[in-house]
RNA sequence: GCCGCCGUAGCUUAGCCCGGUAGAGCGGCUGAUUUGUAAUCAGCAGGUCAGGGGUCCAAAUCCCUUCGGCGGCUCCA
């Protein structure tokens, strides 16, 4: 419901012709008001699901406007032209009728209220003081405290029925409290983390820093929080990110789709979904029509496979898509940095299978991938923990299996079951990335899902003939790709916490080669090198550049430290005459020495062939180059 | 979303408690310097002290409020 209040001196109208076909009947066809609030009112929509709740907030703001301005007239106008999205006239009419019947038991208010359905000519003056035009939004709330009832008490019942573990990867199953967690410090801190006492001194996570001096990413104060801007380092990072798990999922048989990122509201298969959970999308208004921004890749392949021709010999059919972006409206104060965000980069692919043998061997494949993905990304098991949540029914009769995800794990891993299935997958994992403020996130995670087959009505046709509704794995490799950069960045604050250098890894790094010439007689030197290193293969791309603003060797070579480069070489008369180079490298393991040019290309290039190539976005030139923060 | 803390130049910050013309370093610009592996020197420009309101002769400083950020709680299909 949309309200304009008006303090006015006086408000005045008069009845002129019908609106719409059935109109309020009335007798008095005028009616004034003096020392008035004026209230144009519009009944929305959403007000028919919850009337009742509609009218009672509307008399709170009303009556709480009233006692400010200390009125005790109020004229009760409805005034359609307010909102583009209006109530039925039957429910408007109702709903006004009511309003009017609820102020009166408010309060010793004279109550006015214009008839509905007319048109009609009318006078106000309103007195224009700060207070005195004000306009108002009620969104009842009734819909959505019913529905968070319903998914409070069904958390409730997830809670009395859940039970917790450890499973070990020598296949031993253990009660939570009776798991010793020597060892297994982040483990624990994942399986506890809702015990866990906070700290004295909680500090923002280290990344939130890095993230800027790094120029990766920054808020966006024009934006919703939880938008980021990504400046051209980062968006590199992004786009390498994205791009390797893409070719993964694609050799891994994904067919990659795009799909709308906003779906219609009032679409049958998705508004039973969304009426579970109430207020967690973005909603946008397109002429009269209402739609969410999609908080998941699901929607589309699943609509996308509804329509599709699907023969048992297509299975397992797996579609993916990598959304830039998906959009959950999270709680403002959980949105740090690039932990949680409103707007993510989400590799999803879906895996649609003709039973639950053929689930569980894809399920493996799929843990396999994860896993090397993570790994190949930076991200070892020694930085994640796993959590297994199944049914005890699904856990008894398949405990090698469970047992086998374990093993690969190569630790312990948290085991959840229930009683009974209370969500729609029947076997879930995640990796969670536990930071040093003992948050955990989870990045990579595959479901088996046994209800949305039926529910978005996709089928395939199986060997007799008959039409069958798969079963949908739900997997994300990577998890959102901004999580990632987070997990990388929390992890080498880590090391700076331990006085180790950080570094990210070498096929991430934006700038991997920087040549800094002693003078600035050796720029050509310098570019020669650079493009002698560039042209060696048209397949292999090495990033490079050059240092040539007038500073000292010195400081370019600590500028180029702090932006964390992996190899650094000066150029001078030694390299002139010698032809090689002597590159300052970041970390042991990134080599030593002297190389020829083509010796120096040959051992990067061995680094990162098995990565996407792609170029710097940035000016070749340092002194070209703006400075995005600080 | 709730509670608490914070918001001073592009960045990092001094000044705020106890009201009286806002200081610095980095970065930028100009000039000098031509440098061999973590900061060369000098000068100049740059501030509606987050926005709005209030108290006061006078507000960056005290009060209220909005916005943004952080921490905790909650939440995380």
């Amino acid at each position: 419901m949309k309200l304009l209040l008006i303090h006015s001196d006086f408000i005045e109208y008069e009845v002129k012709e019908k609106a719409i076909p059935q109109p309020e009947e009335i007798t008095v066809k005028s009616g004034r008001l003096e020392e008035a609030l004026t209230v144009f009112v519009a009944v929305e929509k959403v007000d028919e699901k919850a009337p009742v709740q509609a009218v009672k907030e509307a008399a709170d703001a009303i009556v709480k406007m009233a006692e400010q301005l200390k009125v005790c007239n109020i004229m009760l106008y409805p005034y359609a032209h307010l909102s583009s999205s209006l109530a039925s006239a039957k429910v408007g009419k109702e709903v006004l009728v009511n309003l009017e019947a609820e102020l009166k038991t408010r309060g010793a208010y004279t109550i006015k209220r214009s008839p509905f359905g007319w048109y009609k000519a009318f006078t106000i003056k309103c007195k224009g003081h700060p207070l005195s035009e004000l306009s108002r939004e009620i969104v009842p709330t009734g819909e959505a405290k019913s529905s968070g009832e319903e998914t409070e008490s069904l958390k409730q019942e997830r809670k009395l029925s859940s039970y917790w573990y450890i499973l070990s990867e020598n296949g031993t199953l253990q009660e939570i409290d009776a798991f010793n967690f020597q060892g297994h410090e982040n483990l624990k801190k994942f399986a506890f983390y809702e015990k866990e006492k906070s700290r004295a001194v909680k500090q923002e996570p280290p990344h939130v820093k890095l993230m800027k001096s790094l120029e990766i990413a920054d808020y966006e104060p024009a934006s919703d929080a939880g938008n980021m801007r990504f400046y051209p380092k980062g968006r590199l990072m992004k786009s390498l990110l994205e791009e390797y798990v893409t070719e993964r999922v694609i050799d891994y048989g994904g067919m990659e789709v795009e799909t709308p990122i906003m779906y219609d509201m009032d679409h049958p298969t998705l508004s039973k979904y969304l009426a579970r959970f109430p207020a967690r999308q973005y909603q946008i208004e397109s002429d009269k029509r209402k739609f969410f921004l999609r908080f998941a890749a699901c929607f589309g392949q699943f609509l996308m496979a509804h329509d599709a021709t699907i023969s048992y010999k297509d299975l397992p059919l797996k579609l993916y898509e990598l959304t830039r972006y998906s959009f959950r409206r999270e709680q403002s104060g959980e949105l740090t940095g690039l932990r949680r965000l409103r707007a993510f980069t989400m590799p999803d692919v879906h895996a649609m299978v003709s039973d639950m043998d053929m689930a569980m061997d894809e399920f493996v494949i799929r843990y396999n991938l994860c896993l090397s993905v993570l790994d190949n990304i930076g991200i070892t098991t020694d930085d994640i923990e796993m959590a297994l949540r199944t049914t005890k029914d699904f856990y008894e009769k398949n405990k090698a299996f469970m047992v086998g995800l374990a093993k690969k794990f190569g630790k312990p891993v948290l085991l959840e079951m229930w009683d009974e299935r209370i969500f729609y997958f029947i076997l879930k994992y995640e990796f969670n990335f536990v930071d040093t403020s003992d948050k955990a996130s989870a990045l990579s995670t595959d479901q088996i899902d046994i209800e949305n087959g039926e529910r978005y009505d996709i089928t395939f046709t199986d060997k007799d003939g008959v039409r069958k509704h798969p079963y949908i794995l739900h997997c994300s490799p990577s998890g959102a790709i901004e999580r990632v950069i987070y997990a990388l960045l929390e992890k080498e604050a880590i090391k700076i916490s331990k006085g180790q250098k950080p570094m990210l890894p070498l096929w991430l790094s934006p700038t991997q080669v920087r040549f800094i010439p002693v003078t600035d007689e050796f720029l050509p030197d310098c570019e020669r090198f650079n493009s002698e290193l560039t042209m060696l293969s048209p397949y292999y791309v090495i990033r490079s550049d050059i240092d040539d603003r007038e500073e000292s060797v010195s400081k370019k070579i600590r500028e180029a430290e702090k932006e964390w480069i992996p190899y650094i070489i000066v150029i001078g008369d030694r390299e002139r005459s010698s032809g090689t180079v002597t590159p300052r490298c970041r970390l042991p393991e990134l080599g030593g020495g002297e190389y020829t040019i083509a010796q120096f290309h040959e051992h990067v290039i061995a680094r990162t062939r098995i990565y996407p190539q792609k170029k710097l976005p940035l000016p070749l030139y340092l002194s070209k180059r703006p400075k995005f923060t600080g």
